[in-house]
Order: structure tokens, then sequence, then C-alpha cells
DNA sequence: ATAAATCTACGACAATTGTCGTTGACAACC
DNA sequence: GGTTGTCAACGACAATTGTCGTAGATTTAT
């Protein structure tokens, strides 16, 4: 059996999973160091999350130095996935559209941005065409 | 001056502020019956958590009946903004795109939701433009 | 008018979360 | 080789959250 992680991280547990998304494998100093001047936590505190999250499956660490090396045990994408899909059914009634437009009214979201989601929307359209065969 | 009552509400929370944007002003009993069957939660809980959320100011009731009547102080789009712009901030890096490749990838869109984000698509599009100058 | 049902209010409680302080081990420096 | 700095581990702690049980008031039914 595969073990099922799925316990949605904590907030606090959620920054230092995107700084290791970021930055790759770490010590705990230097994701510490990576959390920005905002933080005022100090490192013990940093250092018991890892802690937590070791336990929870949520990062892996490498023992053999002395500095411990964490990495993510869980990929962006799935957790994103996880936490958008929890907030779609929560929040939204899980409807997609009401979600996006929140989305994009949240945040500018450049050009750039609004192109790739436009080529996104493209392909979905196409599969839906070719499974669906246009049913109303 | 205006009370800011920007705390993100909690999954109970939500759940309960859910019913209240779908039903409308409601009592603790028709709210708790609302949950669904696969709510074990007894109804003492129900009502406590509303009167939490009345301290806090996420809803307010009307005691002129005994069965005190609540409906939600915050509107459904504000939070739902609040919580996609949290979600997008901490865990996407604050790019919508992104996100919203996940919320499409979740849960089966529509070919009518999917109509509709291309809709507007091109307005956010229309509006970048004639803001914007095309710049790159 | 009594009994039964319903409702709010008031704690109590365990679990979780985020926060440190301290301690003992080890490493680096002089 | 002694001092100073760095690190993981552990326990403590307050705050929050979700969960009820019980008590007291009031309405409804018999």
């Amino acid at each position: 059996m595969k073990e099922k992680p799925k316990q949605k991280p904590t907030d606090a547990e959620l920054a230092l999973l995107a700084v290791l998304w970021q930055r790759g494998p770490s010590t705990v100093r230097e994701i510490h160091d990576s959390l920005g001047a905002e933080n005022e936590t100090g490192y013990t505190t940093t250092l018991k999350i890892l802690q937590k999250m070791t336990e929870k499956g949520l990062v892996r660490r490498d023992e053999s130095q002395r500095s411990h090396i964490y990495h993510a045990a869980v990929a962006a994408e799935q957790t994103q996935r996880q936490l958008v899909r929890d907030l779609l059914r929560r929040a939204f009634g899980g409807s997609p559209a009401n979600l996006v437009v929140q989305a994009l009214a949240s945040e500018k979201a450049s050009a750039q941005e609004l192109a790739d989601i436009r080529k996104l929307l493209d392909e979905l359209e196409a599969k839906n065409n070719r499974k669906g065969k246009n049913r109303t």
C-alpha cells in the first residue's frame, strides 16, 4: 500500500515548502534565512516545524552531514492542486469558473499570463470536443 | 474608523458561511441541517462556531426571535477573493496563471464554464490594451 | 398546568499550531 | 587544548480550534 499523506500543510509549513520548491534541498539555516526579513520567528521555530514536517512525510532529510539537508517530499504541482481543489469545494461550490474569476481579479495578470491561460483553454476545449462529441 | 475583519475564516467557519451564502439568513437549526448527512457534528458545535463567528464579525444575528437568525456579514465575493489571494501568494508565488492551470485541472470544467472564462479573458485583455498601450 | 421539546449560554476538554529556551554534542578557531 | 560558535533534540507554553455536556429559559403539546 502506498502511504496517502493527504494532510493539508499548515500556513507555516507551506511557507517552508515554498522555499524548498524554489531553492531545492537546503539546510535549516538556509531555509530560515530565505524566509525574508519580515519573518520574525527564531531559528528553532523553523527547525521544529521542519521536524514535524518530517514526521508527517512532507519533507525528507539527509542526516549524513551534521547540518541536515531537507528536501521536499511532495511535489509543488500536486500540493498546489490539492489546495486548489480544497478551496474550490469549500468556498466556491466546486465551480472552477468562479475561482478563476477571483484569481484573475485578485492580482494583476500580465499579458503573457493571459496568453498562457488562453492557450490552456484552447487545449481543454479541444480535448472536450474530441471526447465529448459536443453534446449539450 | 471602519473595522477591518481581515481574519481568514477557518475551515469550519467557511462551511457555515457557505450555507449562509446559499440559503440566506437562517437559524442555527436550519444551518445545521443544511450541513448534509456527512456531517457528524452535533447541534451545539454548530451553535458555538456561529457564536464565535459573531464575535469575529463574520456573521451578524437577529435576536428578536427566540431562535436567533444569522446572516453573513461578509460578502461571498470578497471572502473568496481574499482566500484566493492568500493562496496565490503563499503557494503559487503570486502567479495567477499557475493557479488557474491547477484550478482547471482539478475539476472538470464544463464547456459552458470554459466559455465563461474565455469571455473574462477577452475583457481583461481588452482592458490591458486600452490601458497599457500594449508594451512588452 | 405539567411534561416534553427546543434553544441559547457557559464552560470543559483534547488536539493542533506556532513559538521559544535550554541542553548536550560537535566543529572551528586561536 | 581551551574557547567560542553552530546544530539537532527535547520539552514547555499559550493560543486556537473543533468538539460536547449540561444547565437554565422558553415555547409547544398534552
